[in-house]
DNA sequence: AAAATCTATTGTATTATGTCAATAATATAC
DNA sequence: GTATATTATTGACATAATACAATAGATTTT
């Protein structure tokens, strides 16, 4: 395999690494293996501000790692 | 388990991933899984500079993921 | 001890990441 | 449509991480 493509596999599976390896997203996963809940559950669970935690949801979301089920104007977060 | 206690061991938790969670250094261990190795052997290997691969030894070899052993001039790390 | 070889550290510039307040977007209820 | 509740996004700022050249440290050879 050539050197461009090794590097350009391992940046994307560092990458994976990287969105898990923070405090509170390992927190917010630990929390989401437990049990689904939606973002001020979180925020309160967690006291930190809502935008801090929604912008966590969204680097786990887009790393495929959690879904979120809108249920009206809340959203459930889970695994 | 109280609030502060909790962080600080997500926090510990997260700076073992975040060791891992690099390209070169992903690399770097995929190389010692197969061999141990010199120092020159990986800057040559890697095609990156001298003192960037040594940092990352570094880290590496404080997270305890690595070990270094001298022999003669040289330095052999292994898993 | 001087030269040569190999590795570690330091200084610095650049880039990436994280936090938070403010604001926007979405959905429901009235 | 207005108000309310929940979540997402943006912008500003601070902090952390990275890369690399230059330099220092360690070991062997001569």
């Amino acid at each position: 395999m050539d050197q461009l493509l090794k590097k350009r596999i391992l940046t994307k599976k560092s990458e994976l690494l990287k969105i898990i390896a923070h405090p509170m997203r390992l927190c917010i996963l630990s929390c989401l293996i437990d049990e689904s809940c939606n973002v001020t559950h979180l925020v309160e669970k967690m006291n930190t501000p809502q935008s801090t935690i929604s912008q966590h949801l969204s680097k786990l979301r887009m790393a495929g790692l959690i879904v979120g089920e809108r249920k009206g104007v809340e959203i459930t977060y889970s695994i």
